[in-house]
RNA sequence: GCGCCCGUAGCUCAAUGGAUAGAGUAGCGGUCUUCGAAACCGUUGGUUGCGCGUUCGAAUCGCGCCGGGCGCACCA
C-alpha cells in the first residue's frame, strides 16, 4: 500500500501545477512538498506549509497562495475536505469513506501490509553482535543485538534486500589471550601447573570449559608441543563452547544470522592483500616507527592509525579494511551498516575515510553508535569486563526476564539514550513493560475473532460504510499509517519509532473496544458487527506487523 | 584540553524546522452480572539546562556557557 503521506504529496503538487497552468500561480519549479501530522486537533490529517515556503519565490501572500492550490486541487477519493488557515497552511482531512474502505486493502496485503509494492533492489548488509569471541555474550550487547536485529528487519519491511551478518574475531592478540587461558585452566584441571598468561581471561567460565574439556578429552591436548596444543585447543574451545553459546543466546532472543563471518579468512582468501594494495596505490600507505600506518589525516579524519605493528603483526584496523572491503567491493552490499557502541564512536571517521581510501562513496558505510547501558543491581552500578570475569550474562538476563520484554525495552528508546538497566528491577518491571499492553491487544483481537468464529459469524465481507464512529475512525487512522512509519523510521534506522507506533496503535485498539461493542447479540446489528470484525482484524494485522519488525511474538492467547 | 552523544513533567522517555510540546510511570479519584480489567476513564504536573543568533516559524539549526556519558594506544 502506497503510504498515504505520498499520495497527498501527489494531490498537493498536482494542485500546485493546475495553478499554474492557469496562471493563478507564477511559474516556478515546484520544490520538494512538505506534509506532516498536524498535532493539534482540527488541523486535519495532514497539513502542508507549503505556501509559506513558496511565498518568497511566488511573490504572493502565503494564504493567496494555499487559496489558489486549494482551489486547483484534482479530485481524489482520500481527500475529503481541505481548509486553508493562517499563516497559510493548507489542511486536509482523509474522506471517512475512504479510509473504512482500506480495511479491505490490509486484509487483503496481510504480511505484507507495511511494505512497499516493489522491492528497492538496494543491497544492505546489517552487522550486530559481533562480540569477541571469548566468551558468553555480557548484557552489555543485549542493545547491540536487539538493536540491530530490529534494524534489520525494519530495513526488510521498507523493501531493501537485507542480510544479517556475525562478525566473528577469530583473529589476533584477543584471541590468542582466550586460547592460552583456556590451555591453562584445562592443564590445571588435569594437575598440571600452567599459569594463566598475564592478560588471560579470567572468568568463570573458562574454568569450566578447561575442566570439561579435560574430562571430554583427557590428555590429548597436553601431549602436544605447546604452541600447537594452545592452537588446537582454542579451535575447540571457540567451535564447541564460545559460538554455540553465542548462537543459543542470541536464537533465544528470537534472532537469526544469514551469514558468521570469520575474520581469519580474511588473511587466508587474499582479502587483506588485495585491500592493502588499493590503499598502497592511493598512496594512503606509509610507514613510521616500524609500522605501517593508514594515512586517514589525509582524508580529513583526526589522526592515522596502524596497520602493521612494528612487531609485525596486524592491527585490528587492518582486518577491518580487509572486511569492509570484502563487504562492498568483493560482495558488492550497496550499503553496510555496522552496530556500534559508542565507546568505538572515535573510529568512526577512520573508518569512512578507509571507505573514500578502497575509492567508494564513503556513505556506503553507515555506523550505527548506540549509548551504552549502564548496568546495575538495586541502584549500584556493575561494572563488566570480561577480561576480569566480572560480568553478568545475557544468559542470565533472559533466564528472567522474557526476550519480548528485553527487547521492548531496548528498542523503544532511541540509540542516542543513554540508559539505566536495573537488574533487579528488570523482573519486576517486565510485568509493567509496555510490551505486554501491545501484545495484549493482539490477544484480545484473536479473542474477539475467535468468539464470532464459533458464533458462526462470517465476516469475509463487509459493509465498511457503517463504520464512522470516532473511536473507529481514529483506530482506522493509526492502523493506516504503518507504511509511512517503516518508511520514515527505517530512512532515519529509528527503529524506536516503531515501539511508539505499535503502543499508540494498541491504545486506538482498546479505545475502540470500549467505544464500540464489536459482536452484538441483535441480528439487526449484524451489518454492524460484520464491519466491527474486519476492522479488528485489519487491526490485528497491524498490530502484528509491528511487533514481529521489533522481533516480538504477536500471540493469540497470553 | 580536544572530539562525539545527551540535557524536555517528580522519574523513564517521545516529538521529518511548523500551529496550543506529548506518552508511560509515580500520586490522587473512579469503572468488571454482556466480546479478555494484562484493560478503561478523570485529575495533578513544563521558562524544552542558560544566553545570543539564523527565519515567516526553533525542543529541533549555528555560536558561547553550565551539567552528565563515552572516547582521545603500535588494545579491540
Amino acid at each position: 500500500m502506497q503510504p498515504i503521506r505520498d499520495r497527498v504529496i501527489d494531490v498537493i503538487r498536482a494542485g500546485i501545477e493546475r495553478a499554474q497552468a492557469e496562471g493563478v500561480l507564477p511559474g516556478f519549479e515546484v520544490p520538494a512538498i512538505t506534509v506532516d501530522k498536524p498535532r493539534q486537533e482540527g488541523h486535519g490529517d495532514y497539513a502542508t506549509p507549503v505556501a509559506m515556503q513558496l511565498a518568497r519565490v511566488a511573490r504572493m501572500a502565503p494564504l493567496r497562495i494555499a487559496s489558489a492550490i486549494r482551489d486547483h486541487l484534482p479530485e481524489d477519493p482520500s481527500i475529503g475536505s481541505v481548509e486553508v488557515a493562517p499563516p497559510g497552511f493548507i489542511n486536509l482531512t482523509l474522506s471517512g469513506p475512504w479510509l473504512a474502505s482500506q480495511v479491505d486493502t490490509v486484509l487483503e496485503e496481510g504480511e505484507q501490509f507495511g511494505r512497499p509494492a516493489c522491492p528497492r533492489g538496494v543491497r544492505v548488509q546489517v552487522e550486530y553482535g559481533s562480540a569477541n569471541p571469548t566468551g558468553p555474550l555480557h548484557v552489555g550487547f543485549a542493545r547491540n543485538v536487539v538493536l540491530g536485529d530490529a534494524l534489520a528487519n525494519l530495513l526488510a519491511e521498507a523493501g531493501y534486500d537485507v542480510q544479517r551478518e556475525y562478525y566473528v574475531n577469530d583473529a589476533g592478540t584477543q584471541m590468542r589471550q582466550f586460547q592460552e587461558s583456556l590451555y591453562a585452566r584445562y592443564a590445571q584441571a588435569l594437575g598440571q601447573d600452567v599459569p594463566m598468561p598475564e592478560k588471560g581471561y579470567q572468568g568463570w567460565y573458562i574454568t569450566e570449559w578447561g575442566r570439561d574439556i579435560a574430562e571430554a578429552e583427557g590428555r590429548r591436548f597436553l601431549d602436544l608441543p605447546y604452541e600447537e596444543a594452545v592452537a588446537e585447543i582454542g579451535e575447540y574451545g571457540l567451535q564447541r563452547r564460545v559460538l554455540p553459546s553465542v548462537r543459543r543466546d542470541v536464537e533465544d532472543m528470537g534472532i537469526r544470522y544469514d551469514n558468521w563471518f570469520s575474520e581469519r579468512t580474511l588473511y587466508q582468501d587474499g582479502s587483506f592483500e588485495r585491500a592493502m594494495e588499493i590503499l598502497r596505490e592511493g598512496g594512503y600507505v606509509s610507514e613510521r616507527d616500524g609500522a605501517v600506518w593508514f594515512e586517514a589525516t589525509r582524508l580529513g579524519a583526526d589522526k592515522d592509525e596502524v596497520l602493521i605493528r612494528s612487531n609485525g603483526l596486524p592491527a585490528y584496523f587492518a582486518s577491518d579494511v580487509a572486511y569492509h572491503y570484502d563487504k562492498l567491493v568483493t560482495r558488492g552490499f550497496d550499503l553496510v551498516i555496522d552496530v556500534w557502541g559508542a565507546d568505538h564512536q572515535g573510529h568512526v571517521p577512520r573508518m569512512k575515510a578507509m571507505v573514500e581510501a578502497l575509492g567508494l562513496d564513503r556513505d556506503r558505510l553507515h555506523l550505527l553508535l548506540y549509548q551504552l547501558v549502564t548496568l546495575k543491581r538495586g541502584g549500584e552500578i556493575v561494572r563488566l569486563s570480561k577480561r576480569t570475569g566480572e560480568m553478568v550474562t545475557l544468559r542470565e538476563l533472559i533466564d528472567e526476564v522474557s526476550p519480548d520484554a528485553v527487547r521492548y525495552f531496548l528498542i523503544s528508546r532511541s540509540p542516542d539514550s543513554q540508559m539505566d538497566f536495573d537488574l533487579e528491577l528488570a523482573v519486576k518491571q517486565s510485568d509493567e513493560n509496555p510490551v505486554f499492553y501491545v501484545k495484549y491487544a493482539h490477544a484480545r483481537i484473536a479473542s474477539v475473532l475467535r468468539l464470532a468464529e464459533a458464533s458462526g459469524l462470517s465476516y469475509e465481507q463487509a459493509d465498511l460504510g457503517l463504520l464512522e464512529h470516532p473511536s473507529e475512525m481514529a483506530l482506522l487512522r493509526h492502523m493506516l499509517q504503518l507504511p509511512e512509519v517503516v518508511l520514515d523510521a527505517a530512512a532515519d534506522f529509528a527503529p524506536h519509532r516503531v515501539a511508539y507506533y505499535a503502543y499508540d496503535l494498541a491504545k486506538a485498539f482498546h479505545a475502540f473496544y470500549r467505544d464500540c461493542r464489536i459482536v452484538s447479540s441483535l441480528t439487526e446489528d449484524t451489518e454492524m458487527t460484520k464491519a466491527r470484525l474486519r476492522l479488528a482484524a485489519a487491526a490485528k494485522v497491524a498490530l502484528a506487523r509491528a511487533l514481529t519488525v521489533m522481533g516480538m511474538e504477536a500471540p493469540e492467547r497470553m
